[in-house]
DNA sequence: TAGGATGGCTACCGGCGAGTATGGTGCATG
DNA sequence: CATGCACCATACTCGCCGGTAGCCATCCTA
């Protein structure tokens, strides 16, 4: 992942949203200052090496272009990191990582494990609408290495097992409505992680939002309950997506600012 | 696609649920018999390559590996196809084609939408699970021509707005809890989606079985709902995965059998 | 100001793989 | 028998791209 070891100035550091579509600027830009920090400068690399490949596809991606995104040439991108393959890994690390954070993070909640899964659904929802996104969904076992294949699929399996454990807590404290949790776990992170494939940054939403709007539907599910209105006509055809009549109950604390 | 006019024989027709994982048979493999009718290998040619990309991806698949699977050499394959795109192309149509039959048979239904949108994403997730399925979900954009991925846009956006009518209708006819189209749409696509990332012929469940499974996860929700019993003991941890207790109501036609 | 360290560039190599030129083989027909 | 066609293999071309060798500039330090 780009350095986490704590960094102290980060003077490039992307706003937390708003850096998925628009080229990362580049530490080399200013051909005069060029900046010293090292650490700095790797991020530049790998999160311009994530841009590509959002945008093109890891193996359409050459690393000439990801030089020439920073304008810089080939041989300093190899600087930095020692081959193609493992600047996809760290893409995915820094991806993933986020999301094994939300669990560290829920884990010391005290709230119904239906509550925690949510808390954990929404950030992965942002991670994967996040600029690492694409690589962490879309890495292919097949373009890595055997170990770093066997770590992103341990990686992956920990999340997965992680919500399968919440669902299993949450069917056992009566959060959750009784299922197959195996099952329940693959559909809640397919959907999520689909998000990757169709989420741009020029979206009204941003990738909470659509978490949270996933989460309203897997929570009411699409069989009609008794207690809600089942005449409601201002569901049909929703144009403006904030308007989702559907989210039941469970005040989200953040209102859906439009960005 | 492979073939979409009526054909006599079909002689290698794989069995409908058990082509994925282990390799299509050759139309050449009997070197003294060979076969005459071109669409016959030119369906092999395709099925191979899609086995190809299945197993390694489309980037790492070359042609002569797929002409070295149908025991043959390249320029052969290059006699039944034009090029490399081409054969992504009619994988992916091949496997996008069945998902839009299950949209015309289901036009014909005179069930309530629900019922309807259960049928279609049963077919959905058969056809990912297919061994078209990679293909059709993971066919990328920035692989193919320009107007190729027009068409391919096109056909994808086709379901997307199918199943969105579908909810609409659904929410119409009081069959659907209200919820937004699109997002719930997109949900339910990308968990289907998923299974092509995940799913191997080697598993207990077929690609029906596992929308199934879904299609419950969807209906009820995670919400607990009041008419459940709640403290039903037999959902915790279920190991066999033919005990879903959360499936609800609509006795389904076909018993899931184990294969 | 000498000299090392750091950081970057030009110029290359080597291999892989898409696509092709060309020719041979068997079969069907006249 | 010969002529043509369908089909397939051998043996290439050629461009792209991952990766590297080696050189030059700048800066920090003594």
């Amino acid at each position: 992942m780009p350095s986490n070891r704590p960094k102290s100035g980060s003077p490039q550091a992307p706003s937390p949203a708003a850096a998925r579509d628009l080229p990362p600027p580049s530490p080399w830009r200013d051909s005069r200052e060029r900046l010293r920090d090292r650490e700095v400068k790797r991020d530049a690399v790998i999160r311009a090496a994530a841009h590509a490949f959002n945008r093109k596809g890891y193996h359409n991606t050459s690393l000439d272009d990801i030089a020439a995104a920073l304008e810089v040439t080939k041989p300093t991108v190899y600087y930095y990191v020692s081959n193609k393959e493992q600047l996809l890994f760290e893409c995915f690390v820094a991806g993933i990582e986020s999301i094994r954070a939300a669990f560290r993070e829920v884990r010391a909640l005290e709230a119904p494990a239906r509550e925690r899964l949510r808390a954990v659904l929404r950030h992965y929802g942002e991670a994967v609408a996040s600029e690492f996104g694409w690589c962490m969904v879309r890495a292919e076992d097949q373009d890595l290495s055997p170990d770093m294949s066997a770590h992103i699929k341990a990686m992956k399996s920990e999340i997965d097992q992680g919500i399968r454990r919440l669902l299993r807590e949450g069917i056992q404290d009566g959060s959750i409505h009784p299922c197959d949790p195996k099952m329940t776990a693959f559909a809640l992170a397919g959907a999520l992680n689909w998000i990757a494939h169709w989420y741009r940054q020029s979206q009204s939403m941003n990738g909470a939002q659509i978490a949270e709007a996933f989460i309203a539907v897997f929570e009411s599910g699409l069989e009609p309950r008794p207690e809600a209105s089942k005449e409601d006509p201002t569901c049909r055809k929703p144009k403006s997506s904030s308007s989702r009549p559907g989210a039941p109950r469970s005040a989200r604390s953040r209102a859906p600012s439009h960005r």
